[in-house]
RNA sequence: GCCCCCAUCGUCUAGAGGCCUAGGACACCGGCUUUUCAAGCCGAGAACAGGGGUUCGAAUCCCCUUGGGGGCGCCA
């Protein structure tokens, strides 16, 4: 028996997406179970639309998830070059060969009369199919053609037959002769088309299996029919179903640039925001500004995060890196969308990736496309952090930090950083922390102070929250021993003799310090702060109450 | 429009003719806990899309309807 090979091979467009990585990951599940090969191949061969660095990113992705690849750029491998740019020449070669064979021939309509072509074929049947021609261009005449700059492709002569997909996930699938057509081999630039590159690359990379979405489906008799013309082996196939949006709709970048444009709509209404700085954060002219808020067009990645900040909008996270940057452990999105479409079939749901091989095989994977659930996905990660050493976390908190350049967390020490895993338990991703706690390392001055939390805690009742505070301040200043077990006990002693509860205590506490309601227990919080930030911020909080009670102003900003 | 795929709680799923009064997880709802936010604890509700067959017996098999998804590129 061969050995069995796998593969992905997604094209370096922009970041891993999520539907992308659970093809990878089911691809390197079977063949760790199979003890085979994971082969990564890059699928570059359209000029137009590859982005540079994509595929760095990509394999950055995949490595953050722990999908390892045996054989594929960076690795190398002995069926090598892994990036289709850089095979241009074998494919030539084996279009040559069907041209020889009189398996495929040269065509050369324009684009315009494809459309037209195209168009008529719909209005009449219901579909298009391009045919052979009694007698296609002769070598000769497509030369002629392309010195002249006329477009020359070349097509596969498709069989005039029914195929049949022999699908380990589907069962057999007939596709009948009327829906297939002489596909594109080599497109005019002389570049082979995904079909044709990857059936070329299959062969040549020994690929046994092939696992992908479901929506290639239909381009799988043009893969078989390509085998049989170049006498190739056929790979096993499995057709994956489809990650969509909870609203049902295939999940895809576009759901970014979805959410920020209906919240802008709503910004821009209510002045938020004026339209001349959006255009500014989205760092795009105007017409292509109209664009993508006529919702055309997508707006690029940095443009879109800037803007989206601004706003105050919780972006859908779409793409592999979107996770990392929320905060989740790659352990737990591997987890999560191997449970999408799979499952081990004996109730377990938290996994291992070693686990997940073990247990892994194509008769358990499901047929109906999955809705992506985040709740659910956030619980997972909860449940995860709450699980994890302390080791795990600060690893993960760290590389949180790493890949989100402007948290207040940067910078701080691992033993700060441990403290806060600590104090914030109960978190469900690292962001969780850096809201629960982020206020208390951004410096004064760019502290902010929520309007609500500060006439609710501070100014309410004729200033009890205010009192508090001028009484607890001497307190602290006194006190020496600033860890967080003698806090403790200060504000305890502190509510006891003046008769309130904690709550009393804590609330108005915590808003001068922070400037919201929400932070780690009061005793952490001092701790954390350091004493002189928390003398300096309530010093500061009471000097802006002040002002504001004797009529000069707001909230301290 | 044509072709293909799919159909169990809101969501992810278990279920391969009797083990199903349909199980689990998340969410939701109610309660408890509580110095905030989370978290935690206890409890409840919640599904075989509809209609025909086949069978002693159907969530499981077949057909139709409906609904959802995918495809119909010199994109991948």
């Amino acid at each position: 028996m061969t050995d069995v090979r796998t593969r992905f091979a997604p094209s370096p467009t922009g970041y891993l997406h999520i539907g992308g990585a659970r093809t990878a990951l089911f691809n390197y599940l079977l063949a760790r179970r199979l003890g085979g090969k994971f082969v990564l191949r890059i699928e570059d061969t359209d000029q137009t639309r590859n982005i540079a660095g994509a595929a760095e990113k990509l394999m950055e992705d995949l490595r953050w998830l722990g999908l390892h690849w045996d054989e594929g750029p960076q690795v190398g491998g002995e069926f090598g070059p892994y990036r289709q740019s850089e095979r241009v020449e074998r494919y030539r070669q084996a279009a040559g060969r069907l041209l020889d064979e009189g398996k495929a021939y040269y065509a050369m309509e324009t684009r315009e009369e494809l459309e037209a072509m195209r168009a008529a074929a719909m209005k009449q049947t219901g579909g298009f199919r391009y045919r052979r021609p009694a007698n296609p261009p002769s070598e000769a005449q497509a030369r002629r053609a392309r010195e002249e700059g006329r477009p020359v492709v070349v097509r596969l002569a498709m069989p005039e037959r029914d195929f049949v997909v022999n699908d380990q996930i589907l069962g057999d699938v007939q596709i009948g002769a009327d829906e297939l057509s002489d596909f594109v081999l080599l497109k005019a630039d002389g570049w082979p088309t995904y079909h044709f590159a990857v059936v070329v690359d299959d062969e040549d990379m020994r690929c046994t299996h092939v696992l992908r979405g479901q929506e290639h489906l239909m381009n799988t008799p043009n893969h078989l029919a390509l085998q049989e013309a170049l006498g190739y082996r056929r790979p096993v196939y499995a057709h994956l179903p489809i990650i969509l949006n909870t609203d049902g709709s295939k999940m895809s970048k576009r759901e970014k640039d979805k959410a920020v444009r209906t919240a802008l709509s709503a910004a821009l209404k209510s002045n938020q925001i004026d339209e001349a700085r959006a255009r500014e954060l989205a760092g795009v002219d105007g017409d292509a500004f109209d664009g993508w808020r006529a919702g055309e067009t997508q707006l690029p990645a940095d443009g879109l995060e800037r803007l989206a900040r601004e706003i105050a909008v919780v972006v859908p996270e779409i793409d592999i890196h979107d996770f990392r940057k929320s905060g989740y452990l790659p352990e737990v999105i591997v987890n999560f969308i191997a449970l999408l479409g799979w499952s081990p079939g004996d109730g377990r749901e938290k996994m291992t990736l070693h686990e997940m091989a073990a247990a892994f095989s194509l008769d358990r994977i499901g047929r109906t496309n999955a809705k992506f659930d985040r709740a659910k996905l956030l619980s997972f990660n909860l449940d995860a952090c709450t699980a994890a050493s302390a080791e795990r976390n600060l690893e993960g908190l760290k590389d949180f930090v790493a890949v989100n350049a402007d948290t207040p967390l940067r910078g701080l020490d691992d033993g700060v950083l441990r403290e806060l895993i600590r104090s914030c338990a109960g978190f469900r991703t690292y962001r969780d922390i850096e809201y629960k706690a982020g206020a208390l390392f951004v410096p004064d001055d760019r502290l902010r102070y929520d309007a609500d939390a500060v006439r609710k805690n501070l100014l309410k009742s004729d200033g009890t929250g205010l009192k508090v505070l001028r009484e607890i301040v001497s307190r602290l200043a006194q006190q020496q021993d600033w860890s967080a077990a003698a806090l403790d006990a200060l504000v305890r002693d502190f509510a006891e003799r003046s008769g309130v509860g904690l709550g009393k205590v804590a609330q108005p506490l915590r808003v001068a310090l922070t400037g919201s309601t929400v932070s780690p227990t009061i005793s952490d919080t001092l701790h954390l702060l350091g004493r002189e930030r928390t003398l300096s911020r309530i010093e500061r909080a009471l000097r802006a109450a002040d002002s504001f009670s004797s009529g000069q102003g707001a909230a301290p900003r």
